[in-house]
DNA sequence: TCTGGTCCTGGCCACCCGGCCAGTTTCGCA
DNA sequence: TGCGAAACTGGCCGGGTGGCCAGGACCAGA
């Protein structure tokens, strides 16, 4: 029988809506293993909110996402058509309309504006 | 219609020790009104880990944050070099260091490094 | 049926990127 | 007085990138 002979985890929140932060700390507590932090106590961990107002609103399709996951681990184009399958050509194809839907100027800029938009995590 | 019908919270795990990270999936998985996030998929609330031991910043000189700063914005070596006031074989030999600072393979992959890292914010 | 969207592919080309070689100056430290 | 680190600059070159042109296949909806 493996005991909880594991301290608790003890983590903090640090969550700008009242509301979220409210529900969290309920459905929190109650979770034996884990301890809510007191107000100033050094936390093992820190639950953070992502802000509201960056939702993924850009519609982007499965193949774009597939590609911009991709880019987004430095992968290159030639490793991007290996990896799915399909040719360089329809790797450019795809980072193009990522491009023009991220408004961004090169595939640098297409991931730091996806992640900014929350579109991907890194 | 402002019931308990309140959606599920998502929330997805950044934690460097994987057995916390396991504990953690673990603890969590269990509560109904959360639910981890699916790789890739943007998550309401994030989990981090707040270990200071594991703060060792990477070296990386002033000049080089100045690139990669800008090499974050998406910028090309030539606006860079305009932007700082140096030639572009200067940007490139710092994007060189920035490379193998940052173990990447391109300036695409430098970018995310760092912002997994902390070295920058996007 | 026809239109539109997604996905796929090819060629062509100017430009950019990253790595290689070489060198200079400045500065702090032993 | 030397020595190394940091910053800076140059030339060269293979390969990558992004934009442009063209096309075809598939499928949902008007």
């Amino acid at each position: 029988m493996s005991e909880d002979n594991a301290p608790e985890i003890v983590l903090s929140l640090e969550i700008d809506d009242p509301a979220l932060a409210d529900r969290l700390a309920k459905l929190l507590g109650n979770v034996t293993g884990l301890r809510l932090a007191a107000p100033g106590e050094a936390a093992s961990v820190t639950v953070v909110a992502r802000d509201p107002r960056i939702r993924p609103d850009i519609a982007l399709t499965q193949r774009e996402l597939d590609v911009l996951a991709l880019m987004a681990e430095g992968a290159s184009n030639k490793m991007i058509a290996r990896q799915l399958g399909i040719s360089v050509h329809t790797v450019k194809f795809h980072v193009g309309s990522l491009l023009d839907k991220l408004d961004a100027t090169g595939r640098t800029d297409a991931v730091a504006h996806a992640a900014r938009r929350g579109v991907i995590e890194l």
